[in-house]
DNA sequence: AGCCTTTGACCAGCG
DNA sequence: TCGCTGGTCAAAGGC
């Protein structure tokens, strides 16, 4: 365990002296924008990013061309960034970033295959920026980067892009004014287009959060659409958030102050390991997990790699209580495998983490949801950048069946691409849900409404569209 | 004292 | 029936 506690120590360090997410993540951007600008041959480009597993396997193999002309926002700016951060964080500090060991992220194949979704790159969920102000209804939305904090330029193609190349604030300033400003908000386009898959094409919609989901929480479209996001997608999300402004989050906040992310505010539930296996064809042990609270029979696999880092997390059943207080969670001690610090990186570092969700019922019914959740950063070594370089994409159930909210979803999709491209090291633990029955992922203490279901090719069982 | 993790043993499903 | 595998139990120990 001295690797996983190094980690932590490091995570710890990394608490006190981060600067605010905005700082940070500007600061980030502009280095990146830095090496955009230097005559960086592309190959180098292309060479330095760093991967995303699973399902942005397609992604990459189809757009890793694009990636590396464009040398648009990609790998071998965030990874540059990263890499800078890393030397100075190491001058700084004396302390040298573990390289993380990428070979453990497993492709979600079966998300990949399904061209009705939508891929997006790695880094940045749907849910990121659904979870933001551009789409909430309500006031508590605060100003992020997905609310139009980023630049974007305009692109040929007519689709957006992100251009953190451009570090001026004032455009940024005055691109997210006019982010906020317009109900529909538009990307503007940009010469040097980030990479879109043709594959990205897919039905896309725009997203409205209902609400602040505390563990899990339900992300409507406007036609009705919604998703099931676990706690752990968002709270990382809010932790995204909380990287590039100064989002206040409460989970965030027990995170970082609390007791570098030992505690096991996780996804606001309390978990009791009972359990550890090493399972044939996973290269990590399996941790199992049960809700601590009474008579709940959720229960949790947690798979991660030897630096702390979650590959996997399959979720089993649903919670028949409400979240507990923050003041109740378990603190000390906790085995939460998705708590903020380790799993998915701290503040100082680097690392954004992405998560597919599948929510699956034991009657074959799956509803998958996708999720890239995570801002936190940590550095990670070349192999990994190389192999994610380019994925990072995510897919979110929906049919496309949208109408009006054409053009928002064709903006959002190509915010999407572009923010991928922008945000680099990604991991992407996959996160399955199982639930005894159809009834029970929709028994979350939210209210449901089923407006379509499909067969989705690679899966026999039909798509529930809630 | 209470709750947690660890870990070897046990059990059940499956081919 | 046997062996493999995944999941769970429960004792021991730590915090």
């Amino acid at each position: 365990m001295g690797g996983f506690d190094d980690h932590v120590g490091v995570i710890g360090d990394w608490g006190a002296p981060s600067p605010s997410p905005r700082t940070f993540f500007s600061n980030m951007l502009e280095e990146a924008g830095s090496r955009l600008e230097s005559d960086k041959p592309k190959d180098d480009i292309a060479n330095s990013g760093f991967t995303f597993p699973g399902p942005d396997k397609q992604f990459r193999s189809e757009n890793s061309d694009q990636v590396a002309k464009q040398g648009g926002f990609g790998e071998a700016k965030v990874g540059s960034a990263r890499s800078g951060f890393a030397e100075r964080l190491a001058a700084r500090t004396g302390y040298s970033a573990p390289r993380l060991n990428t070979d453990i992220v497993k492709p979600s194949a079966d998300l990949a295959k399904d061209s009705s979704y939508l891929t997006i790159p790695p880094g940045l969920s749907p849910t990121s920026f659904l979870d933001s102000p551009v789409f909430l209804s309500n006031s508590l939305a605060q100003p992020s980067p997905t609310t139009g904090k980023f630049p974007f330029a305009p692109n040929a193609n007519g689709r957006s892009s992100m251009m953190f190349s451009d570090s001026s604030d004032r455009n940024k300033d005055k691109l997210f004014e006019d982010f906020n400003n317009t109900s529909s908000f538009a990307f503007k386009p940009v010469p040097e287009s980030a990479p879109i898959s043709n594959q990205v094409n897919p039905p896309f919609m725009s997203w409205q959060t209902e609400n602040r989901f505390p563990s899990q929480n339900i992300q409507t479209s406007q036609n009705g659409a919604s998703l099931l996001h676990h706690s752990v997608a968002t709270e990382k999300r809010a932790e995204v958030n909380g990287n590039v402004q100064d989002h206040h989050d409460e989970d965030a906040d027990q995170r970082t102050s609390g007791d570098n992310g030992n505690n096991n505010s996780d996804d606001g539930y309390n978990w009791r390991k009972y359990g550890q296996k090493q399972v044939k064809g996973s290269e990590y042990p399996r941790s199992y997990y049960k809700c601590t609270h009474a008579n709940c029979p959720v229960k949790k696999k947690v798979e991660r790699s030897h630096e702390g880092h979650i590959t996997e997390i399959i979720y089993k059943g649903a919670h028949n209580h409400p979240k507990p207080p923050p003041s109740r969670r378990s603190g000390l001690g906790s085995s939460s495998d998705i708590q903020g610090g380790n799993e998915w990186g701290q503040d100082g570092n680097l690392e954004v983490t992405s998560s597919t969700i599948v929510h699956q019922g034991q009657n074959g019914t799956q509803f998958e949801s996708s999720d890239a959740v995570d801002g936190s950063t940590t550095f990670s070594n070349d192999e990994e950048e190389d192999d994610r370089a380019t994925h990072g994409s995510v897919s979110l159930g929906y049919d496309g069946e949208g109408d009006e909210s054409e053009s928002k979803r064709r903006k959002v999709e190509a915010y999407a691409a572009e923010v991928s491209g922008a945000s680099r090291a990604i991991r992407e633990p996959r996160v399955v849900v199982q639930t005894t029955s159809e009834v029970d992922i929709l028994d979350d203490g939210y209210r449901w409404r089923k407006y379509g279901q499909k067969v989705v090719k690679g899966n026999p069982n039909p798509r529930l569209l809630t």
